[in-house]
DNA sequence: AAGCTTAATGAGAATGAATCTAGTTTGCGT
DNA sequence: ACGCAAACTAGATTCATTCTCATTAAGCTT
């Protein structure tokens, strides 16, 4: 991987903020730098176990309340990766973005993108009513670590 | 809707079940028939609420129960419909599904099937190192209602 | 039909992710 | 530097879901 991409979005990210009228804070950009690291799902948790070890201490709270903003504002998606577990990723600014494959017995998440999947879910967004924002492709079944 | 649908859909269940080894109890039976009643996704708690009424009282551990055992035999797919709240709903023996449109601001349900984007799906699962047993399509943003 | 084995059930406690509350700190415009 | 609203921490709370365990009853066996 890239070391720019990460800074990059990092950078985007907190400026996004700002413009949308936050202060800069401790906790969030916290948050922000730790989502940054990550290039695939993260739960809430995982970030918080991350950040408990950072001095000052950043609060449970502070990790939820950023994730929501930062979805809010459409820096970050959430999926669903397990039974009422919700995992976070950054999105890329240009709108490229990957799915997931999630493993039922290991729980591993392997990510793919395809074109074709793409477009066919672009033409009929177009022709429902309804006004699409996002979209969200869950694979699952078992990985090709776990068939053997 | 034909009247079949849903009692050739119960009856499909509780032979399965049966076959899969299960007794036949009171509880799991009434979930099997609140879950042939409904066309599309529902809670959990939504299920419970409905058989609280019965007699005698179906618990909801119950409920949770035999929508697991459900799930399990390929009968019922659980899909996300809102923040940590599972919904649940009954698959065609054929095959034969469809997806969800959910508006962030009411939370309704706009299902829709779509054929290109099936086909797209399948292709991609076969290129993948996956053995995918099952997928889903989420569409997030606002329903016709809600936009005005 | 009575007895037996064990799955199924009901009621309520326990779990765990996520959210809320209250009091404190801190960013930032004035 | 001052003051105020936003952001923060810690811990309580909520709420869906899961677990425990005592009880009931399905459906063999005889």
């Amino acid at each position: 991987m890239t070391a720019g991409a990460e800074i990059d979005w990092a950078d985007h990210a907190l400026t996004t903020l700002q413009e949308a009228g936050h202060r800069r804070g401790g906790a969030r950009t916290a948050v922000v730098e730790a989502l940054a690291a990550h290039d695939c799902a993260v739960t809430a948790l995982d970030l918080d176990d991350e950040l408990a070890r950072r001095r000052p201490r950043v609060a449970r709270a502070s990790v939820y309340r950023a994730l929501e903003q930062l979805e809010q504002l459409g820096l970050v998606r959430r999926i669903e990766v397990g039974r009422g577990v919700a995992g976070y990723e950054r999105v890329d600014p240009t709108g490229h973005h990957h799915h997931h494959a999630i493993c039922r017995d290991c729980g591993r998440m392997v990510p793919f993108e395809d074109r074709s999947l793409e477009r066919a879910i672009g033409k009929l967004c177009e022709d429902l009513d309804f006004e699409v924002a996002e979209h969200d492709v869950v694979l699952r079944g078992r990985c090709q670590h776990c068939s053997l």
